[in-house]
DNA sequence: TTGGAATGTCAACAAGGCTGACGTATAAAG
DNA sequence: CTTTATACGTCAGCCTTGTTGACATTCCAA
């Protein structure tokens, strides 16, 4: 299971499988998350919110009029937890929650204009740091990059990952 | 500086720098976190530990004999919030906290065998992601993986990465 | 001897997860 | 029409993990 050579025996390389491949992977993991969420993170330090209220924002973004539910099953929390960030959103004038025409028990969410200026100016400074760490790897690197990240999901985030994905294009 | 296109007039082919493929990366970074904590975070749940814990043991296990204010750097917290983490770990035997020869002012962290074995629980647990994702994926597709999440990083992190990188070769 | 660095600890607080329970409106099934 | 299920909101309470501020201790170095 683990015996730090990797080499399966069917006489090919996979010298890239070895634990400490591995191991140098998740840190590099660990440490390139960080850089990932620092620039929103300080944006958002000076307002009173946080990184929930910028993932809320970014999804409410990308899939507009989305119902709580669903909402609910993609950033993977409890409805109390994601309840309390979109009421400060909703209070703040950031979303508007309307019912549903055909099912009036649920709500869709859109971001109000107030709303779309601060996604802007967070998606702005993350994607900043994307394009950089981009344009330094190369196309290729990018789509190795992406490749390994999507395997590396749970089936259902790789679901909702790839409906986002699919209705943009 | 968001134009949506991102040819930035050389001629070259950059789209892949779109905002729309930055922001399909963002997702995939969201996603993919998930589930790379996934795994030993269902294994602490179970025991009175949480990911803090988790990021302890693994960079003391990486660099044995350690000092608090190292490791403080490395985890990016408070002192504070490290010690309480800390104090836990080696109340429960899993931690031994030395004082230093050279300066007795340093506490140089080492793992209990006890500690040794949850480490290796935990990481077993997160290669065996890491481990299917870089095989479906391939060794080039890892290798833009590695050169993308290095240049994602801050300065400060790609130091103590590298470092760490380095050390074990 | 004294200043500063490294460490530890206490207290208080906030964000953001969680569970459980309950209420309401609506939809769907019988 | 009655019953059951669903979607949502909310209250209460708990936990982890982060923060700041204040203060004590230990010990190196000037």
């Amino acid at each position: 299971m683990t015996d730090g050579r990797g080499t399966a025996g069917g006489g090919e390389a996979l010298l890239y499988l070895t634990d400490e491949q591995l191991r140098q992977g998740i840190e590099a993991m660990f440490f390139a998350y960080r850089g990932f969420t620092a620039d929103p993170d300080r944006i958002l330090a000076d307002m009173s919110y946080g990184r929930a209220h910028h993932r809320a924002v970014h999804f409410i973004n990308r899939a507009p009029g989305t119902t709580v539910n669903n909402l609910l099953r993609i950033l993977g929390v409890t409805k109390q937890s994601l309840n309390r960030v979109l009421r400060s959103l909703i209070e703040d004038g950031l979303v508007e929650s309307r019912v549903g025409t055909q099912d009036k028990r649920e709500r869709h969410l859109y971001l109000t204009e107030a709303g779309q200026a601060l996604e802007q100016k967070l998606s702005d400074a993350q994607r900043e740091r994307m394009r950089a760490a981009y344009r330094d790897a190369g196309p290729d690197a990018v789509a190795g990059f992406r490749k390994v990240l999507e395997a590396m999901m749970d089936a259902d985030m790789r679901r909702a990952y790839k409906q986002l994905k699919d209705k943009s294009t």
